[in-house]
DNA sequence: ACCTAAACCTGGGCGC
DNA sequence: TGCGCCCAGGTTTAGG
């Protein structure tokens, strides 16, 4: 489910409901799947009386930062969603020091949640919307690889936190079209997909997410970007552009939308 | 490097 | 009502 604007728009929610508070209890439903690397009691003592001082987010990972430099690592995997009243689906409930709790929850438990000592090393190539993603640095990224395009865009380790939603999106609106070999990209065309993804993405996040079937937001609300998507589930549609249909494909297992006429 | 399929899970929607 | 199938914002692993 959530990429990055999701993620982005639970951390900014959650962060002021627990930051500077001190984690008191952790309790677990069924949760083994989902606790990696550590049971519940060990993940109740590794939490035990320590304050959150923030919550950062890198690609699609929730880092809850610890006073202590410890972390709390929290990925949403598909349907995994950070709430601050709980639903039928939690797994983990976080209790805090001023006697209010938040919940991670998730329907098909593909999400994981985890403990460090130190802050992680995550495995993720950049922030798309960080500086230091420039149209330079992504030309150089392309460079030689041969691979499809969008299945490379969705790779973590090559550019952090782009989901599949937002990697069609992103190509609609450069114009180019989902089955391109990465490496063939002029330099025109990797400066429009590169401000293509930093709009959508900035967009999915002023829209509070795209909710096409579980993403709530750390109230339970949904996000609104699902109205403005322009091809992701929308085969069979009329291109806003053109008017020809919106196509169905799969690439990599996954299911890729796009306008025939407008991306080549 | 790159591709494919399968696996991990549950639930919702649809056709019959 | 119910059953069976297909689909799903992700990631990992195995094998070619």
């Amino acid at each position: 489910m959530p990429e990055l604007p999701e993620v982005e728009t639970i951390r900014r929610d959650i962060e002021p409901f627990v930051r500077n508070r001190a984690i008191k209890a952790v309790g677990a439903i069924r949760a083994k799947n989902v606790l990696k690397g550590i049971g519940a009691k060990g993940l109740e003592k590794a939490l035990k009386g320590q304050r959150i001082e923030r919550v950062e987010r890198r690609g699609k990972f929730l880092i809850f930062k610890l006073a202590s430099g410890n972390c709390l690592i929290i990925h949403l995997g598909m349907t995994g969603r950070i709430l601050k009243a709980p639903d039928r689906f939690v797994k983990v409930t976080f209790n805090l020091s001023n006697g209010k709790s938040f919940y991670f929850s998730d329907i098909r438990m593909f999400g994981k949640v985890s403990f460090s000592k130190t802050y992680p090393v995550l495995k993720l190539g950049p922030e798309p919307l960080a500086d230091d993603f420039t149209p330079a640095r992504f030309k150089e990224m392309l460079k030689g690889r041969g691979g499809n395009l969008k299945a490379l865009l969705l790779d973590q380790k090559f550019l952090a936190g782009v989901g599949n939603i937002y990697t069609s999106e992103a190509l609609y609106l450069a114009g180019i079209s989902p089955k391109r070999r990465a490496g063939s990209l002029k330099f025109a065309e990797v400066i429009k997909l590169h401000k293509a993804l930093r709009k959508v993405l900035s967009e999915g996040i002023k829209y509070r997410g795209t909710s096409v079937s579980d993403y709530q937001d750390a109230s339970g609300r949904p996000g609104s970007y699902q109205h403005r998507l322009k091809v992701y589930d929308q085969a069979g549609r009329p291109c806003k552009k053109c008017k020809a249909k919106i196509r169905r494909i799969v690439i990599g297992q996954r299911s890729t939308f796009f306008c025939p006429h407008c991306q080549s």
